[in-house]
DNA sequence: TAAAATCGTTACCATTTATCAAGGAAATTT
DNA sequence: AAATTTCCTTGATAAATGGTAACGATTTTA
């Protein structure tokens, strides 16, 4: 149950068997199936969620109704409203199950907690936003000045669990284009592999 | 020469005099003049950098030759490349001064010791990553969907201070559109301010 | 102060991407 | 198994944005 957790963890930082029992005692597992939510916009975000199993989105939906795709989580990812989470806000995100998801949740009080009977967890959480800050400075800088196509290829170099996982109309979300134009940019790679290289 | 730096700390976290003074021990000033480089592209980050006062930006640049805006700083912000700084990779970006500059610098062995001895100075390392994750999981949903015109808007609603000190055509490399395209947009939302509303 | 570089704008045309509409394949539900 | 929904694709057209070039205005440099 809690496996991938202190894999994770113990990627980052050291933590004593002692530690790891504070730490368990105080997430929560649940479980969600396909199409559930974890958080509703309108509902304020307090607890941080860690994947065990399973896959995960966060969206926030524009007056258009378009989804703007913020985040996919998998298993070892962490997933919630970080935003809400700090201003205790409601939240304008919808967090939805992709694929049947066994979860961790720590609620934002006992994080607190945490951070002071361990304070490696305080040191984890530090290099935990550390990343994430990186994985969006990249996803940025690949969204800037890139056309929808490298757009397309830089998610299949860099991350093609995503790929794999993930319903292209949702992709297309992530990238900021549309579905049919996603579409149309498969089609057209797939008709350039065929015989290797043409210029050969 | 210290002030704005333990005003933004003491804003997230308690710290003595005592843990104050350790801290300035480890930050070393420097002066930048406009148009000088805090990092250029190949070399190495292991110093992260708060601004005292000035303003700098960071950029990428592409094949084409067109910057990506990653990051504007100004009085009390922090900059740097913590994707280098954290793999020790060449950074891919250049931290370039755009007005004159007072800058403290801690180098990243400093940071891990100042971990250890201030362990208020570690909560605040995390606090900020994760305001900073938080602005940019806004800054991609701003990106993501909206029109070149509803990101400039979102701008100047959120950031209007960018505007007054930033030249337009960075503006344009931190939207991710082009300047022409930033020039139009401005032309035309000057035209539509003149008589109030015209649908009065 | 003269020369050079930077900055912002505009015009014209090309390209990319979105939008609207329709239809088929696959998965899910009944 | 039939019906429904979801997912992906394709075509035709419209809208948004980019690329190139040229022009002053301003700032910086010599």
């Amino acid at each position: 149950m809690y496996e991938i957790l202190f894999e994770t963890l113990l990627e980052e930082v050291s933590l004593t068997r002692d530690e790891q029992d504070i730490i368990k005692t105080y997430f929560i597992p649940r479980k969600l199936k396909k199409r559930q939510f974890l958080l509703q916009a309108g509902d304020v975000c307090n607890r941080i969620t860690f994947v065990e199993k399973g896959a995960l989105y966060s969206y926030s939906t524009d007056e258009k109704g378009t989804q703007h795709i913020i985040q996919f989580a998998f298993e070892g990812w962490w997933i919630g409203d970080p935003y809400s989470l700090l201003t205790k806000e409601p939240s304008k995100l919808n967090i939805e199950v992709l694929e049947e998801c066994q979860l961790l949740q720590l609620h934002k009080d006992n994080e607190q907690i945490l951070f002071k009977k361990v304070p490696a967890f305080e040191t984890y959480a530090r290099i935990r936003f550390q990343h994430a800050f990186i994985f969006l400075q990249k996803r940025i800088e690949s969204i800037l000045g890139l056309s929808a196509e490298e757009k397309y290829n830089y998610l299949l170099k860099e991350y093609p669990v995503i790929l794999t996982r993930v319903p292209l109309h949702l992709i297309a979300g992530f990238l900021g284009v549309t579905p049919e134009s996603l579409s149309r940019i498969r089609n057209q790679l797939t008709q350039q592999i065929p015989g290797k290289n043409s210029s050969v």
